[in-house]
DNA sequence: ACTTATAGATAACATATGTTATATAATAAT
DNA sequence: ATTATTATATAACATATGTTATCTATAAGT
């Protein structure tokens, strides 16, 4: 019983992500996102508890998001994969791609954890890996994924060359991988 | 003619500073500052016209460190030197490295720019890298700034594995310099 | 000694923002 | 039809923050 609702949770989520992707996270206001909506604050707080639980919603979103985009890549290689998708989400969201690094450092840090043994695990896998050992391929993730995240703030806050693309951007992480296993590989030589 | 000044410029600067650096340069408020000198908001309005001309002196102050970091390091390799210093200055400034990037986008572009030619002519010096074009260089420095951003971010975050020391850093650090120059000069071999 | 300029303290003002109290209107249950 | 519920609008309240007006006291110039 009472008035139809005019305004959903998924509404104002909706409104919430596009003040954050111009303009950031913190640049949101209760206010503003019920400016976006052509509503008062009201809605909000019938859908939310407070800006805390807002908030909540918004970073669900946003991994949502992200992982819509992981899912869209698929070489095959879950390595790849990944780059490539973090790549683009880093582009596409680039504002809000910074705001996560900087304050999601626990976010992130759970994220990562649970995600490398299912890389490593896909390592493995790779005929082309065969060879190393798992501290080896350990090393090797850990490089690319540094090389990745810096990558992906350089695309962010456009600190690439000119006219740097999305397909050379691509190509530099491949390359990069490259040099990493290829060197891997050389230096194993040298032991055995 | 007046009263002896009881709080300088420096001073207002420092506070400023103490403040970003433990808790972000957002957190920065005019009353934490006077708080943390034992003084009224006045004596910042004295020194600074408003809070725009004291953010930009605390930017010229965070310059500053940033360069005096570098200028401790002195291994004669101007490639490692800045790899190292801006290491140090995202681990021992992890809150303001973070802030940095993420807000001068802008600032780090032209730093980026003018320091890029400077390095490439450092390089040519190398006789490790006699061999290669400018463009060449300029692919193996790319690679290195992207992949030494990335570290210093996971550095500032605390995204590295646990325990990951300072030396272990300028190691993987080394190593992948090794392992873009040693593929590059393999891929020229080929190419030969 | 007197005047003047000014550093500093204090409090007020303006604005932004989260939150809540109240009023209104719409809808469902009776 | 009446009542109860509740979505929404509005306005107020609380707080945080930059800024400024005003007052006091101090140091320098005369």
């Amino acid at each position: 019983m009472g008035p139809k609702a005019k305004f959903t949770r998924e509404q104002i989520i909706d409104a919430a992500f596009e003040i954050a992707k111009r303009e950031g996270i913190d640049s949101i206001t209760m206010r503003k996102i019920a400016e976006k909506m052509g509503s008062s604050v009201a809605p909000i707080y019938v859908n939310f508890k407070n800006v805390d639980e807002l908030n909540e919603a918004l970073i669900e979103r946003i991994i949502s998001i992200s992982h819509r985009l992981l899912m869209e890549e698929n070489t095959g290689n879950p390595f790849r994969d990944i780059g490539i998708a973090s790549l683009r989400f880093a582009m596409e969201y680039s504002v809000i791609f910074r705001d996560l690094v900087l304050k999601s450092g626990k976010y992130m840090r759970g994220y990562d954890e649970k995600m490398m043994p299912t890389l490593i695990e896909e390592m493995q896998k790779d005929p082309e890996l065969k060879e190393f050992t798992v501290d080896e391929l350990k090393t090797i993730l850990l490089k690319m994924r540094i090389f990745q995240l810096g990558l992906s703030m350089m695309a962010a806050n456009s600190l690439l060359p000119k006219d740097y693309s999305k397909e050379d951007m691509i190509d530099i992480l491949s390359s990069t991988a490259d040099d990493v296993i290829m060197s891997a590989k050389l230096r194993k030589g040298f032991l055995k």
